[in-house]
DNA sequence: AAATCTACCGTTAACGTTTACGGTAACGTT
DNA sequence: AACGTTACCGTAAACGTTAACGGTAGATTT
């Protein structure tokens, strides 16, 4: 006979009530000193431990569990994110149940509902592209579930987040692009109105206006993702436009590591050597910049910090009510082989 | 007044009991057919969902919550498992709870332990290195929830498992290697004693035999992996091994991608040009392989398939009682220009 | 006409826990 | 002696659901 131990067991083995060793476990009071420690050896010895399903039904609502959202799982920068996540949480004994949009806003909802149903105590959610706000998150929200928004910001949305400071990362890329001599300085932006695009748009436009150097539209080339997370291609078609002009650029400031990774393809075909004759900046600092060769000067994001604050965030969120946290990473630029014009030194600094 | 329907909502509405409503929602019998269209409708109309956590308690096992347990998210080839798997189970209406050993037996049971206690209905485990079989996974087999084991395979077991035919992708991959020319084939091999290394050694040795050739033990270079998943240094330093041998090889199979990166990095810095001076192939088409440069051949584990399989193995296994399901994976060589020693046609084709 | 069967439905207990409420005994206060 | 207070503990209801069991009415069989 080997099932495992429950109230009752402790009770009955010691004549006393349910609710007494309900009591003693919780720490309440209205119970005496001798019989709690007598209820607490008990427990230890039959190795008790709460049933969190009973728990759970009877908070109605999941008790320690989370929900985490992420586009896509095999992306490095997720995956690291999810990092985050699970190592804060695990510390903390929460369960994390585990989702992916795929990019397709429906299936964010039908995540996101199911979750809810489901009654975890909080989500965290990495929006895919075109996610809806409304219709997705703000039911989320009027049920007073603890929502943290991370990486993709919603127009005006106020409340809990952490992200990356895009438009500093992108100004002190470009500058760096700049201090290295280069000054034809091009864009790969990418099409989508959401706010990572458009901050680094900003802050590439702000490093040049800072510099004095004019902002000239034909070195912006528009990147037209299709929803499979594949840059490259796009990346590889935005370089041959900009090297189709009559004075191509001789750097680019690329909105992410995979469109970079296209840049690299169009050089190599075209022997164009990079950072010679052609300087380039990433964002992300993806597993891949570190294996290109050159290697690719990148931002990094911080992304397993962010999934740490993000919990972190949650947890504070659950307690305090309805208190608002929010943080914006500063990304930091990492300067390697592909942005170094005067590397007279060679690579080996 | 808004609060979530349940089944006494609805039968209140129509003058029955509870009872009723729950048989007609579970298309159970006893009931009449106008009364079950009737709860039907109502059920609809108040949107209603049955409540998880209470089912969970009745059956006393989290309905439709499965535990996948894998070493390391970041690592590209478990992300792809992982995505395998979410997507088959978010087509079967299963939540996903994700927990990461990060290589260490003891937080591999603790997770595992956690999982059970939650009331999971089924676990998925990609072992991480050194766990224990007997400490970690036999109770979880003895309490009859049913276990997927993927990946890596432990000694002698039995139960259900994916994984992939390491000794036949090392033996069409050494294969490969003597097809194109190649005569001292040397094999950067994996220290410990689990099966995926012993395997690949094997598949290794048979096919140097097979052709002909003898086995040459100082072509054995032994790798001591830590547990951060670190192989590029690992690969450097057997590689330097290897090359200090007064008849060095022409040739490395390596046991793993990150251990081929290593090799790149000392054939970089040692003028030894891959795929001429040197052929390499490594193992599981990560994707860091497809932009090393030469792009390294490797072999393709199907991890996306593997982790859907699993899924469907828990599933089977769930319905039917006591059945073991079993599949191993024939790995498909990816032929790319670190391996091509014969490349008068240039790497276009 | 009595007995049996069938179709349908409700009552109740159960899953393991917490909590509002009530109760008892001992003690102190008027 | 009557009352209030305190410390401790148990009873019962509740969370939302399912399932064993029993019951009733009508139809069918003996």
């Amino acid at each position: 006979m080997n099932h495992r131990p429950k109230l009752k067991d402790i009770a009955d083995a010691l004549n006393v009530s349910i609710t007494t060793v309900s009591r003693a476990l919780n720490n309440k009071s209205d119970i005496n000193i001798s019989t709690k420690q007598a209820i607490l050896a008990k427990a230890n010895e039959l190795n008790y431990k709460p049933n969190n399903l009973a728990l759970s039904l009877r908070k109605s609502s999941s008790l320690n569990v989370i929900g985490v959202i992420v586009p896509l799982v095999q992306h490095y920068y997720f995956s690291t994110l999810l990092n985050g996540i699970m190592s804060s949480a695990h510390d903390m004994n929460y369960f994390v149940l585990v989702g992916e949009s795929m990019h397709d806003s429906d299936r964010e909802k039908k995540i996101l509902d199911d979750f809810t149903e489901y009654g975890v105590s909080g989500i965290l959610l990495a929006p895919c592209k075109h996610s809806d706000f409304s219709k997705n998150v703000l039911p989320i929200i009027h049920r007073r579930i603890p929502v943290v928004v991370m990486d993709r910001m919603y127009d005006n949305y106020n409340g809990n987040f952490v992200n990356t400071d895009d438009s500093y990362g992108a100004f002190i890329a470009v500058n760096h692009l700049i201090d290295q001599g280069y000054k034809r300085i091009a864009h790969i932006a990418s099409s989508d109105s959401w706010s990572i695009g458009q901050e680094r748009l900003k802050g590439y436009k702000e490093a040049l206006t800072k510099n004095g150097i004019p902002i000239d539209e034909n070195y912006l080339s528009i990147c037209h993702f299709n929803n499979k997370e594949e840059g490259a291609e796009e990346g590889y078609k935005a370089c041959h436009k900009l090297f189709s002009l009559k004075e191509p650029p001789d750097a680019i400031f690329s909105v992410t590591d995979d469109i970079a990774i296209g840049v690299y393809q169009y050089a190599k075909e075209n022997n164009i050597s990079i950072p010679n004759d052609l300087g380039i900046v990433g964002f992300s600092n993806s597993d891949i910049s570190n294996f290109l060769n050159p290697k690719l000067s990148t931002l990094e994001q911080y992304a397993m910090e962010m999934g740490q604050m993000a919990f972190d965030f949650f947890l504070r969120a659950l307690e305090s009510n309805g208190q608002i946290f929010q943080n914006s990473f500063k990304p930091k630029l990492l300067i390697r082989g592909s942005s170094k014009k005067n590397n007279e030194l060679g690579s080996r600094i």
